[in-house]
DNA sequence: AAACCGATTGACTGGTCAGTCAGCCAGATC
DNA sequence: GATCTGGCTGACTGACCAGTCAATCGGTTT
């Protein structure tokens, strides 16, 4: 009756030869063909399973941005104080880096910090990540953990920016990228961001 | 003998369309056609003076960048407080945003936040950016206005991160642009990265 | 074993533009 | 007023590539 599985999914195996492709060439610069090539599989087949090169993109990106965002949002739903909810969120997508830093290039590069071209779709996807972090601040300014005389949409902001910033430097080499890097980076944007940089 | 002055500037007047254009459309997304339409000119003459679209944007991206580096340095340069060099840059930056949106929109969008492709040419100026941050920090770390522990690195990336965040949440309406948020940006960017979230 | 059906193939097409180039025109020079 | 020169013009072309589609394949159902 059933046994249609197929003994490979190419759908996946399409995506994840994408994951490779743009990181390595950009999105503008990949054709549907170098994706079929890399997935080993013919040109047609990519618009078999996906509408446009577009689609396979916007597939990337809300399969993870999805996670963030539920990982975020279960950070906020937590016992912990704000600080540890920050450092919580730094975690986490300094881990998402580390787990498949391909998979973040393209994302960070090619719709996060490509707002003006493709990112625009996923705007509201993107400020959800903003307004949750930024209610994250609001929340710790309620309950005195923060200071108030500083707004929380230019903190989270802040934040994030900074968070993103570190992931571009890793992505195109200006800063060291080893695994004590990423676990210092965790800490220390959190570090920076809560105590700052003048001595207490 | 002279007077060979040419009663306006089509060289420039092609350069301002085209800041208008890029920020209108995106870089991809405008046809040379668009700019000289956009400046009043023909087709033809955007490639007397430019010897493709992409020198265009270098131009644009350059004429600007070299401002940001000289204001840097010489903040650096001079007798302030790291702290108040540091607003000085966030001042500079925010500044040239207010005065000149769509420029600066251009810069960020189509050149520093898109190192892929075509920010990779600019890469080395894009890091001089960070490299004579980094340096103010480090300075500071030195004469021990700034704590020591949290790598000067890190810190400027975090600083430049968060600025840029800012801006393109005022690029895209993510955030409010009012004259009062420019100049609470300034100082507010500052005194998280100094003072940080936390009270003191 | 025939009909069926979804997965798979890859040649082909239509549209889009960046960049070229042959020549025009207006002011300067002789 | 003839010639020259360089800014200026815009039609044209060659390359590129996303997306289409008719055909094939291999397993299933009747």
């Amino acid at each position: 009756m059933a046994s249609k599985a197929p003994p490979v999914d190419k759908r996946r195996q399409i995506l994840d030869a994408a994951i490779r492709v743009f990181a390595r060439q950009g999105f503008h610069a990949t054709r549907v063909a170098d994706i079929a090539d890399e997935a080993g599989v013919a040109y047609g087949l990519v618009y078999h399973y996906f509408k446009s090169k577009d689609e396979v993109l916007n597939e990337l990106f809300t399969e993870r941005w999805s996670l963030l965002l539920a990982a975020i949002e279960e950070a906020d739903r937590s016992e912990a104080s704000p600080r540890a909810k920050l450092e919580a969120v730094a975690g986490f997508i300094v881990d998402s880096f580390r787990y498949d830093p391909e998979l973040m290039k393209v994302i960070i590069v090619e719709v996060t910090r490509a707002a003006n071209s493709f990112g625009r779709t996923h705007l509201p996807e993107i400020r959800r990540a903003y307004d949750s972090i930024a209610k994250i601040v609001a929340d710790g300014q309620q309950s005195n953990a923060f200071r108030s005389d500083i707004d929380a949409t230019f903190a989270s902001m802040s934040f994030y920016g900074a968070i993103e910033q570190l992931l571009s430097g890793w992505i195109f080499d200006l800063i060291p990228a080893s695994d004590t890097d990423f676990e210092q980076a965790k800490t220390l944007v959190t570090a920076t961001i809560c105590d700052g940089l003048e001595p207490r």
